[in-house]
DNA sequence: CGTAAGTATGTAAGTGCTTACTTTCTTAAA
DNA sequence: TTTAAGAAAGTAAGCACTTACATACTTACG
């Protein structure tokens, strides 16, 4: 027989297998006995703690929906009007966080894609607010004359539409970076380009 | 008995109510019973024209990477080495062309999260070339002092992910477009940005 | 021209495998 | 002893794909 968790930790230890399945590919392509092989335990125990399959994966677009650190470097840069600051850690921890784990980003399209009832909750919670963030500090500077009268929430999304294309095409469709293009340097070249274009 | 139709125009009709649907749910989460009935005949008759589903899917994918018209007004407004209307063409032309018809947005993301085998010449021949197409147009210009020397593809994609990610986020998620945010204002947002942004 | 043979297009009803979910029983910890 | 974590072995429904057979269009031959 198996060790013996607490139901906690058996319940995070399915979690954790189904994230990873999930984002790879799927909740329609995702078998719950895959999931529990991955668990190591039986399909009962699974239904042990997540009463559906369905269920399941609720919990696991919930529990993703919490917002993390992405926004505090950018806030300490926003608080010092260093606006190449506030857009390069932006830019930056979206990649880095994506490439570290690419799991949010799938599950994100998965969801969108698939018509899963929490993908709005979802990218409410994940999109909307870096969205709401950077568009709020863009009608800032806006009103402070230093960037060109525009709509802010357009602008901002162009920024990270330049970031998220970029995860696309490099993460998505495993388009190879080539040496001289590192997530850096690209985020570098979006950055000044985007802050050229929208200062007076 | 049903209708009796030339085997091409079965077929035909057979891949239409197949590009709906893998469209809308996937290649996993599509049945080949649905594509029948959608198709208005029985299942075996989709197994007369294509040996699997897999096969059916593949067709699809093989007939939407034929590239069309999306380059021709803005190889025009190139040849007249009007920047603004090279990047307004492009920008617009894929924004309305995807607003009337998804399934080709749709249909890309499903390949590549679900992994199919023709997903990377998909995005070959639909994606890559466009990328190429202003890649190259911006090389020519800096060459000519007209913009800042830049990376050309990275610079391009960028401008690309401001379009794309402006569709995903209103045709994939579903965001409202406010009354003052149009197809068209949005563009010339992103173009007026991105040209200030790499213009000498 | 008329018609029977041959062929392409179609259907209804499977076949066997997979899958989400259940039931029943066992074992270890408190 | 009680209780919850666990496994093993189902079950009913769903699935891609097949089989057996019917019907309409085409064509060669008298």
């Amino acid at each position: 027989m198996k060790e013996r968790l607490s139901a906690e930790k058996r319940r995070q230890q399915i979690v954790d297998a189904a994230v990873e399945l999930f984002s790879r590919k799927g909740f329609r392509g995702t078998r719950t006995r895959e999931i529990a092989e991955a668990a190591g335990i039986s399909e009962a125990m699974i239904y042990r703690h997540f009463a559906t399959k369905r269920g399941l994966y609720s919990a696991i677009i919930e529990a993703k929906s919490v917002t993390e650190e992405l926004l505090a470097s950018a806030a300490t840069a926003a608080h010092g009007k260093d606006d190449a600051g506030v857009l390069r850690a932006l830019g930056l921890k979206m990649i880095e966080q994506t490439v570290r784990d690419p799991s949010l980003m799938r599950l994100l399209l998965f969801s969108a894609l698939e018509g899963h009832e929490l993908s709005e909750i979802f990218f409410e919670s994940r999109v909307k607010k870096l969205h709401q963030f950077l568009s709020s500090y863009i009608r800032k500077r806006i009103k402070e004359g230093r960037f060109r009268s525009m709509d802010a929430l357009v602008t901002a999304r162009g920024f990270f539409g330049m970031i998220v294309h970029y995860l696309l095409v490099h993460e998505l469709f495993g388009v190879k970076r080539p040496p001289r293009s590192s997530p850096k340097k690209a985020v570098e070249l979006f950055v000044s380009v985007f802050l050229k274009g929208i200062e007076r």
